[in-house]
Parts: C-alpha cells; structure tokens; sequence
RNA sequence: GCCGAUAUGGCUCAGUUGGUAGAGCAACGCAUUCGUAAUGCGUAGGUCGUCGGUUCGAGUCCGACUAUCGGCUCCA
C-alpha cells in the first residue's frame, strides 16, 4: 500500500497498518468535527493495536454516539477524499489552528521551535496538525470499529484537564478486523480475575479493596510458587529472613520514605507512637544487616525476604491481582563490594530469566537511568548504570533504554510481563541503590581493616506472588501445568459399586504426595467429567469394576482426553517425573 | 484520585412505558448405580450494592456514597 509523507513524496510500504490507523484517527476527527462542530481536538495519534483521539468537547461522548460516529466515518471512507499534506512557517500554523478554533493545537505548535516549518493534512472539510503518515485516499479505511471511551488527561498530566479519548482499530481488511475482535472475546475468558473465581483461586470483597483473599487452591498454588523459590534461591545461596511488617516512624524518617512516601503509606498508633505498615521490605533489611559486623569475605551477601508490604494505592488503579493493595514481595537485598557490582547483575539477571523461562514467559527489559532530582553523585550513578549496562550487554539481552526514569536512589533493570490482552506489567527488577546505605550508614570492614560502605540491590523476581499469580493463570488460561495445579488429579468412581476401589486408590496418591481430590457425586461418569473438565484438572482416573477386577487405572487427560488402561504405579512415577521437570 | 460505564439469589443472566421479583447452573431431597463434557423429578434460596429523595406505590425515576469494569495518571 501506498503512504504519503509530510513533504508530499508517496512511498510503498509493507506496513501499512500505522498509517490506515492514523488515517482513521483523522477520519474519527473529522466526523467528530461534523457531527458535534463544537468539540476541540487534541491528540490522536496510532497505537499498538489501534487509534485513538482526544476530543475536548462538553459532557464527553455517550455510547450511542459513538454508533453514530461510526455511521459519519463509514460516509467519509464513502467519500473516498484524498489526503493532501501540506506545510506553512510556524506563526501562520498557530494562527490557521486560531482561525479554526483549536487552541489545543495552537498550544502544540507554540510549543515546537521557532522557525520550524509544521506540516499539515487535509482531507475534504477537514484539516489537522500531523506529523503524518498517511494512506493516500479515506477509502483505504476499509474496516474500522470503535472501541471504547475514556478519561485522559490533556499531555498525559494530572495536572491538566481531563479530556475524552475515543479508541478504535482498523485494519487493512474485514477478516483482519473479526479476527482481532474473536481474539480479544477470547483473552476475556482467560482474564485471571474470571478464572479466579470460577476456579475457587482468590477472591475480592467490599470489605477489604484491594485485599486478596487467598482461598484453598489459590493458597496451594501460592505455596507451590513459594516452594519452587525457596529451592532455587537455596541453591543460589541466598539466606532468608522475615522481618516485621509494622516498625516504627522513626525507621521510615531514616529511611526517607515518611518524607517521600507517606501518602501510600497505612500508619497507626501504637502506646503514643507512630508506626507505619511497611510499603517496602528494605529498611527492615538495613536493620538486619546492621544487627552485626560484617567482613568483605561474607560479601556478596544475599538475604532474601517473602515480604508482605501494603501500599494505599488509589482507588482507580486497583486491578484484580496485578494491582493489589497488599502483596508478597520475592524481596531480596545483596551487600557487595564495588567490583562485585557486574557478576551480582549477571547472576540475578540470570535467575530471573531461570523462573520465566521456567514458565514459558516472554518477557522484556528496561533500563532505566538517571532521573532529575536524584541523590548520589555522578561518579555513582556513572558506575552504576554502567555496570548494569555492561552485565545487560556481556549477557547479549535485548533491552531498551528509559532516560531518566530511574529511581531516585539509583538505576535500575525492570522485566515486563504481558497479560492475555496484551497489557504489560512490571514483574522482576533489579535497582541498585546508594541511599539507604548511607542512610543507614552500612559498614564493612575491607581487607586492610578499614571500614568501607557496601553496594547494595533490591531486586525481586516475581515481583510480587499476587501479580504473578494473575500472570500465570492468564497464561496458561487456567490449565496449570501438574506441578503447579491446585487438584493433580481427580478420581472418578464409575458408580458406587466401585466406590471402595476408588478410594483405595484416592488413599494411594494421596500417601505419594499427589494433590488428588474424589468426586463421591451420585452422578454418571460424564457428568464428573465435566466437572473436572471445568475445573482444569490435569489428570481424571476413571475407575469402575473393570479396574476394580484388574487392579488397573484408566487415565483421562485433561488435554488429551482418554489415555487408556495402566498401572497406578506408572501413573504415579509418570506425575512425579512432570513434577519435578516442570513439565509444561 | 480523574473521566465514563456497571451493580438483581452462591454463579451466569431475564425483568416491557414505575404497581410489592423470574430462569439456568450450583445446593438440598427422592429415584437412578450409570463407563469419558450435563439422568429425571422435587425442595429451599433474593427485597433487587448502601443510604436518602420523588411518588398512593420504585428493582424500574433522581441524588449521594461504596465496590467493580474500561481508560488516564501512578506503580510490583
């Protein structure tokens, strides 16, 4: 398909699909300048999986007026306009966006540099400012929907107005489209928060916003995530502590998050005194390395903490498990010298990539420098992002690279993970942090016995258990490999008749460690199986008076359907083997 | 927190222009003893998120609040 630039040169493109959505975004302008004259536009630019435009414009826009919106841009692809770009000096671009109207684009214009020529595109009545580009007639629109409403803020600031933002897609075709629309109706069934509930994992109430309740088979998984992380952090010769989750405001001073952080924070009283709800498990850590002197041969020292930390995070940003109020942290802070900096970097780096792979993940880094209003001194913040860099480079990790979007106290490397709408949320991370060490004034004695200060990281590779969790059911749709499933297996008597066998052998797995469950229903065979079905039990023994006679199993798969007759012995070596390899 | 939407038995949903709530599944009981995704019949269960208002009368209209959903902003 063709597309055409700012400066009027037409180019073949492969992909097209950025400059259909563009255009559509123009074509939803357009109609929304023809319908309702009255709304000011703002933004509206391509994104991943579609468009959107920001309208300023009184009372926002209702459901039916998007149906009617539609309507107008099926008549303007009708039209089939051209698209023409054109160019003017910047002081006549701020006075046409005057003339007709748009302070909001007069603002963008003033904003650019002086003498700047702005680029312009037009089709028929309908004229934006636009960096382009675009397809070269309406028409190429050929199949477009709109796909929700929503509050945005004027520049993406709290600070400024809130503005109304119209998402759609389009795509070069209509099957391209339908196929997108079944994709996301069924990501909708695997949205952990459904699945939650219909699988009896965790559950939400009133009482508590924010507040997972972790019901049986949510806590087994839980535990199973807990089992699996205390194994490898062994072997990798991490310690581990617990430390309180209420301590003192006189810690939180020290540690500089009752200044910076005291908004997210749950306080109480306690004998006259003002404690705080740990937000963040790290200045328990300070105090645990303090507890005692340390010498540069315990370095690098590795403690870990399963931390449950509160945060009073906004109403309006709660979202199932992956935005929680209260959650578990697979905290862990490492003291190390200066040149132990790399190899630390590399061997987390490492362990995450171990757990994600583990689950079949695909995930993406970031590295985030420098922020303004940091602390430190450039030599730290130059050694530090460096040496996150180079561990990130040696290890041949692809990654972007956030300009000043790291923590205060230091850079960091975050790992994102994708839910089944695409949606991407921060999981593992590594930071390292110059603050709190000082603060906290941290101390080693060197090798010549003078008393240095170590480096310390945080990092976490799960991030949190409960944002993981919702992660991992999304990914495997609720169907959890065996090692991790709540119920391994179901045991299912044909009839009662059977009923003393089955749970002979309910006994035997049981006594091998198998999470099994029997269903005793007065209910035909089908009727259980469904119910397993349903439940995503990986495996279901179907059991009557044919195995009862034989001593035998019938197995039934969860995705395989009927295996057929065996011995349990093989079953069960067969679940123990999945369960130890984390067969997927 | 901000913009918009939603809120009916355990779950999923019906409920026309306001006249004191329906279904399926689940639960329970009875019958059935059954071989790979739902056996039949019956019983019980809600005052319609909360509070307030309009009205002779509200699940149905209005307001506030709460929670949830989609975004924005923020974050693990």
């Amino acid at each position: 398909m063709k597309i055409i630039l700012p400066d009027g040169m037409i180019q073949e493109t492969e992909d097209e699909l950025r400059a259909i959505r563009h255009t559509a975004s123009h074509v939803l302008a357009q109609a929304v300048k023809r319908l309702y004259p009255e709304a000011k536009l703002a933004i509206g630019p391509a994104i991943d999986d579609g468009f959107y435009y920001d309208f300023d414009r009184e009372g926002g826009f209702t459901a039916e007026d998007l149906a009617k919106l539609e309507d107008e841009m099926a008549k303007i692809v009708r039209e089939n306009l051209p698209i023409k770009p054109f160019v003017l000096p910047r002081d006549e671009a701020v006075a046409l966006m005057q003339e007709n109207g748009e302070p909001y684009k007069a603002e963008l214009i003033m904003d650019l540099p002086e003498g700047e020529t702005i680029s312009f595109y037009r089709q028929g009545d309908f004229t934006d400012l636009c960096a382009g580009p675009h397809i070269l007639y309406t028409k190429g629109v050929k199949a477009f929907k709109l796909t929700g409403i929503a509050g945005a803020y004027w520049r993406g600031s709290e600070k400024n107005k809130m503005l109304t933002r119209i998402y759609g897609t389009a795509f070069a075709n209509k099957t391209d489209l339908e196929n997108y629309l079944t994709m996301l109706e069924e990501a909708k069934k695997r949205d952990h928060r459904k699945l939650g509930k219909e699988l009896g994992l965790f559950l939400f109430t009133e009482e508590g916003p924010g507040f997972p309740f972790f019901l049986p088979k949510g806590m087994t998984l839980k535990n199973t995530l807990i089992d699996y992380w205390r194994q490898i952090h062994q072997r990798e010769n991490y310690k581990e502590v617990s430390t309180p989750v209420i301590l003192s405001r006189k810690l939180w001073e020290t540690s500089g998050h009752w200044e910076h952080y005291k908004e997210n924070m749950y306080t109480t009283v306690i004998d006259e005194e003002d404690y705080a709800v740990k937000p963040m498990n790290c200045p328990g850590g300070m105090l645990v390395y303090k507890s005692q002197p340390h010498s540069y041969r315990d370095l690098p020292l590795r403690v870990g903490e399963l931390g449950l930390v509160h945060r009073h995070e906004k109403s309006g940003q709660l979202h199932g498990l992956m935005r929680v109020r209260c959650f578990t942290q697979d905290d862990a802070h490492i003291f190390m010298r200066e040149d132990q900096i790399e190899e630390e970097i590399k061997s987390v780096t490492r362990l995450i990539d171990e757990v994600y792979k583990c689950f079949g993940f695909d995930y993406f880094v970031e590295l985030s420098t420098r922020p303004e209003n940091s602390m430190g001194t450039d030599e730290e913040w130059e050694l530090a992002t460096n040496g996150l860099k180079r561990a990130l480079d040696d290890m041949g990790m692809d990654y972007i690279v956030n300009e000043g979007d790291g923590a205060f106290y230091g850079p960091k490397i975050d790992f994102h993970l994708r839910d089944s709408l695409g949606r991407t949320w921060q999981c593992g991370t590594i930071q390292l942090d110059f603050q709190l060490p000082q603060r906290f004034e941290l101390e080693y004695t060197a090798e010549d016995g003078t008393k240095k200060r170590p480096i310390m990281l945080h990092r976490v590779c799960f991030g949190s258990i409960e944002r993981f969790i919702g992660i991992l059911i999304e990914h495997f749709a609720g169907k959890f490999p065996v090692w991790l499933a709540p119920v391994q297996v179901k045991v299912i008597p044909v009839s009662e008749k059977s009923m003393d066998y089955a749970n002979g052998v309910y006994e035997k797995l049981k006594a091998a460690g198998i999470r099994t469950e029997i269903d005793h229903k007065d209910e035909k065979v089908g009727y259980k199986i469904r119910q397993a079905q349903l439940e995503k039990v990986p495996y279901m023994l179907v059991l009557g008076e044919k195995e009862a006679a034989d001593g035998t199993i019938t197995v039934r798969s969860r995705d395989k359907g009927d295996l057929g007759t065996t011995a349990l012995d093989a079953f069960l070596e067969d679940v123990r083997t999945m369960t130890e390899t984390k067969e997927r």
